[in-house]
RNA sequence: GGGUGUUUAGCUCAGUGGGAGAGCAAUGGCCUUACAAGCCAUAGGUCGUAGGUUCAAGUCCUACAACACCCA
């Protein structure tokens, strides 16, 4: 790797991620090393059309850590990296874009249409992985997979044609969702409800045979929210137990506006409670009603064509007129015939595409359908046998849920961009199914001459990605990646998709290679704005994370916010907000504090709120862990072929501990999917261990003139052995700037790999089995902070040495160990420790108890007194409120006898040491109050 | 209507039955030879509410409230 970051420079995380991705990629360590347990991951293919996200750039970061850290440990890693052809979105992008460009796609024709869609995946379809390149995620380039690629064709052809030999895939007449705006079928998952205000019309029905109502009234009043729909109507439905119309059950009303006669019937699903208890019947255009007109044997009308409009179904005045404008032409004739009982406020429950936004309209079609039970079966167990886990395990409710309670899977859509149906119908109207046309013909004794046309529908998108795991490793051949790479080990993804992705997922492939696809499922939270609101087109608050990386001014944010706006009348608000929200811009932080951001967020919870300050303060963590280098190779100058070396002075044993606690906290943190904890614990041992306190301890060594020369050596050692680990712990989270720290930091060591990429991963050695360095210098510092604590008190610059005056034990400063008084003396800037015994006079100065030790800071002048006794009175308050606790707890006699014994010496302890601490200092009180 | 989750410092969040924590923000002091993107200190909390279990509850149980999401 170049070496080319200059330390002397200020840190700079656009300079050092300069061409750092370029040389891994080329070095071919991106690959699978061919050795040690196979390690892989399927990254959740991106949709071809899309750019990067702040999801998917977190979810990536997350797959990225787990796959550097596994190849660091020596496995043989894969994550498998690609894009999803995305039908609906695809071929909606490419349609506009024709638009725009004045070609209609009805003109040009499918063919052509497939063409120009390709063409346009060529030329555009590389941002999302482009992206990915900038995010440093070290996926296997050279295996790129697109669903709609030839090898990954076959496999859904082949997947299509088994379940329908097995009798799994079915055609058939149904209700379906249906999309007015795309002409197609949508599956249920796809359509979302929303909720706006409407009415509840109450309209007339003229009684037919002369009945009246219990009223008296010659009609009935049904409640509608879609008056358009009365023009389908076949029935009318009461319940049966309700009083008020059981006389006119079997009966029949005349529907205004048609003059059909339509059956009153009786149906229990009819809610008493819900507007007038008699309800109209639309077979043709609503769930609900569909079902009731099976069981009655309704007539089934379909009134609308394929745009929603209406059709030749309806009396001629109201064809060719979209649903809503027939809508108020409707109501206007009911008025007129004064059939409109009432009008009521009401909260609609409006399904509506997820993808184009439209209202989705029921409506009866030819679909092909999967027959999912007995996929679901086997699904289900893998789940509740724990073969497959979910993190956090609470989302196995979500799906089991799902599962247990799972329909028919509709697979068609009406569509052409996809993978096109492998189905052929003679002109009698037999289905044959091959793998390809000649398959078909001879599997089912048809010769040529048979006239054959193509079913012109595509599959679902996720029919496809339902094989992702195993058709990207070569099935249906018996490959060697399948047999080394499947199952993979943990798939990163939203809770979004559980349902519509990883449940389908699991039921393909335990169907089609008796193999779960991934033995983990690890499912994150969703990203929302600083303020918690989520990320969304319409409000334009989301981020670009490559704007985040490398920064954007506030005018080119609100530019890039305001332009294709889904609803422009949003624009002023938006860059109101945005100029709130981002004043100065954004300054471009570096891909590594948005990875440390990424992964510092990853706590088991649903909503992570997004905050540049913290992305900030990340990068302020980079600079620190550059300038940290900066020191420690300054002062390896001239050396080389660093070992690991046996550590002489107490704070080399005790940096060594805190490494050591490092690693097996990092460990757990990675095994237990705790990304949060891991970057945590990172940022803590680098910044507040190792920063604050060994660089400390290392500069009185190595500035000491009378420290020996193999002092000074292994106290650098420390230093090269300690950051070469901590970058490498690092690394999986910060590729780039320890990657060129590392450069920097390896010519002194005695390491051969070029790159920390497949540098190994530190492993947890043997805890020192004496623990009196790490102990002693706990101590130290214990002290130290006691000192300061006075010093911060009083402002006592630290151009300004102290006497300090002790009481109590001090045995680590007397116990020979040179280095530990050196440690006191200059990170407290002590000039003078005197102990004293506690019969001796104590000098008057502010006084602070660390483990029953007297510290003591003789008053420099007058002024200070009031301070202190401030300060004392506050800790005395403290102290008595710990006293009263544990004292309470310890005349409890439950408490002593029922307690662990280890808790009650502890809490005896902590008594008597504070009664002790209580004591000096209401006697440092008392000496002060007698001053005045 | 059914279900899940969240509620801890001003903000964002960790917290494993036994001394309430971190980061950011705030306050005071400091150009201390890696780092002012810094260093040293300080302040700030009836752990949503009410019960219960326990010697001991932020942690376990129950109910309620607010917020969020999923399903119908």
């Amino acid at each position: 790797m170049s070496s080319k970051h200059d330390l002397n420079q200020p840190f700079d995380s656009a300079a050092i991620e300069k061409g750092l991705y370029e040389g891994w990629e080329v070095s071919g360590h991106f690959r699978p090393s061919g050795k040690g347990t196979p390690y892989s991951i399927a990254i959740p293919p991106p949709n071809v059309t899309g750019t990067l996200h702040l999801g998917h750039a977190f979810q990536s970061t997350l797959m990225d850590i787990l796959t550097r850290y596994h190849r660091m440990s020596g496995h043989n890693a894969l994550w498998q990296v690609g894009t999803d052809h995305a039908g609906i979105s695809t071929q909606m992008v490419v349609t506009e874009s024709l638009l725009a460009q004045g070609i209609s796609p009805d003109e040009i024709g499918r063919e052509e249409f497939v063409k120009k869609a390709w063409e346009w995946r060529e030329k555009f379809g590389g941002t999302i992985t482009h992206q990915l390149r900038k995010l440093g995620a070290s996926v296997d380039w050279e295996r790129e997979r697109f669903t709609l690629d030839e090898g990954f064709s076959r496999a859904v052809i082949e997947v299509f044609v088994r379940l329908y030999d097995e009798g799994l895939i079915y055609k058939a007449q149904r209700l379906v969702n249906w999309d007015p705006q795309l002409e197609t079928a949508v599956s249920d998952l796809e359509v979302n409800t929303e909720e706006q205000d409407g009415h509840l019309w109450h309209i007339r029905y003229p009684l037919g045979d002369g009945k009246k109502s219990n009223a008296g009234d010659d009609y009935v009043v049904v409640a509608t929210t879609r008056p358009e729909t009365m023009l389908g109507d076949t029935g009318v439905s009461v319940n049966p137990t309700d009083e008020r119309y059981r006389h006119l059950i079997g009966g029949f009303v005349v529907l205004p506006l048609v003059g059909r006669k339509i059956p009153i019937v009786a149906d229990e699903h009819v809610d008493v409670e819900f507007g007038t208890g008699c309800l109209k019947i639309t077979p043709a255009h609503d769930f609900d009603d569909y079902e009731i007109g099976e069981r009655h044997n309704l007539e089934v009308i379909n009134i609308f064509t394929t745009k929603a409009a209406l059709n030749d179904q309806v009396p001629e005045k109201y064809q060719g007129l979209d649903r809503f404008e027939a809508r108020e032409l409707v109501l206007k004739d009911l008025e007129e015939l004064e059939l409109l009982h009432a009008i009521e406020d009401h909260r609609n429950q409006v399904p509506t595409g997820e993808r184009s936004g439209a209202v989705v309209e029921p409506r009866l079609t030819y679909q092909w359908w999967v027959k999912i039970k007995p996929l679901a079966e086997p699904a289900i167990d893998a789940v509740k046998q724990g073969k497959i886990r979910f993190h956090p395990k609470e989302w196995e409710n979500v799906y089991f849920a799902w599962m247990n309670d799972i329909r028919d899977w509709s697979i068609s859509r009406q569509l052409w961009w996809g993978h096109r149906i492998p189905a052929w119908y003679t002109d009698d109207g037999k289905i044959v199914v091959g793998r390809t046309e000649a398959e078909a013909r001879s599997k089912n004794g048809l010769g040529s001459d048979v006239k054959l046309s193509r079913d012109p529908d595509v599959l679902d998108t996720w029919f496809s990605s339902a094989l992702w795991t195993f058709g990207t490793l070569g099935w249906p051949e018996k490959t060697r990646d399948l047999d080394t790479f499947h199952p993979t080990d943990v798939l990163v993804t939203g809770h979004d998709i559980i349902f519509f992705w990883v449940a389908r997922m699991i039921m393909m492939t335990l169907h089609f290679t008796d193999e779960i696809p991934f033995e983990n499922v690890y499912i994150t939270g969703l990203i929302r704005d600083a303020s918690g609101q989520k990320m969304s087109k319409t409000k334009a608050n989301g981020l670009d994370p490559l704007d985040v990386i490398e920064g954007i001014s506030l005018q080119d944010l609100i530019d890039k916010r305001t332009q294709n706006l889904t609803q422009p009348r949003m624009a002023e608000r938006i860059k109101k907000e945005t100029r709130r929200d981002f004043p100065d811009g954004i300054p471009g932080f570096g891909t590594d504090a948005l990875r440390m951001t990424f992964s510092a967020m990853a706590s088991p919870t649903r909503n992570y709120n997004f905050d540049l300050k913290q992305v900030e303060a990340y990068n302020n963590f980079c600079n620190k862990l550059w300038n940290a280098t900066r020191y420690v190779v300054s002062q390896l100058e001239g050396l080389e072929g660093i070992t690991d070396v046996a550590p002489a002075t107490p704070a080399d044993h005790w940096m060594r501990t805190k490494l050591i606690q490092l690693m097996e906290s990092t460990q757990t943190a990675l095994a237990t999917y705790r990304f949060d904890l891991y970057a945590k614990a990172i940022y803590s041992t680098v910044w507040h261990e190792f920063c604050d306190w060994y660089l400390e301890f290392s500069k009185i060594v190595l500035y000491d003139t009378d420290a020996s020369e193999s002092e000074k050596l292994q106290t650098k050692a420390t230093l090269a052995v300690v950051l070469d680990a901590l970058l490498r712990l690092t690394h999986p989270v910060m590729p780039y700037i320890t990657e060129a720290l590392w450069t920097k930091l390896k010519v002194h060591l005695n390491v051969s790999s070029e790159s920390l990429l497949t540098t190994k991963y530190p492993e947890i050695t043997e805890l020192p089995t004496n623990g009196t360095p790490y102990e002693d210098v706990e101590w130290i510092k214990g002290f130290i902070t006691g000192v300061r604590a006075i010093r911060g008190e009083r402002n006592i610059p630290p151009s300004r040495q102290i006497p300090v005056y002790t009481v109590g034990p001090i045995s680590k400063l007397t116990s020979g160990e040179r280095w530990n008084v050196e440690y006191v003396s200059k990170l407290a800037r002590i000039d003078k420790i005197i102990q004293i015994a506690d019969s001796d006079e104590i000098p008057l100065g502010s006084m602070n108890v660390y483990n029953g030790t007297k510290i003591v800071v003789p008053f420099l002048d007058q002024d200070e007194i009031d301070k202190e006794k401030n300060r004392l009175n506050k800790e005395i308050g403290r102290l008595q409120k710990t006293i009263k606790q544990s004292g309470s707890k310890l005349e409890n006699p439950n408490f002593v006898e029922k307690a662990p014994a280890d808790v009650v010496e502890k809490e005896k302890k902590k008594l008597s040491d504070s009664t002790e601490e209580l004591s000096s200092l209401e006697r440092q009180v008392e000496l002060l109050a007698n001053l005045d």
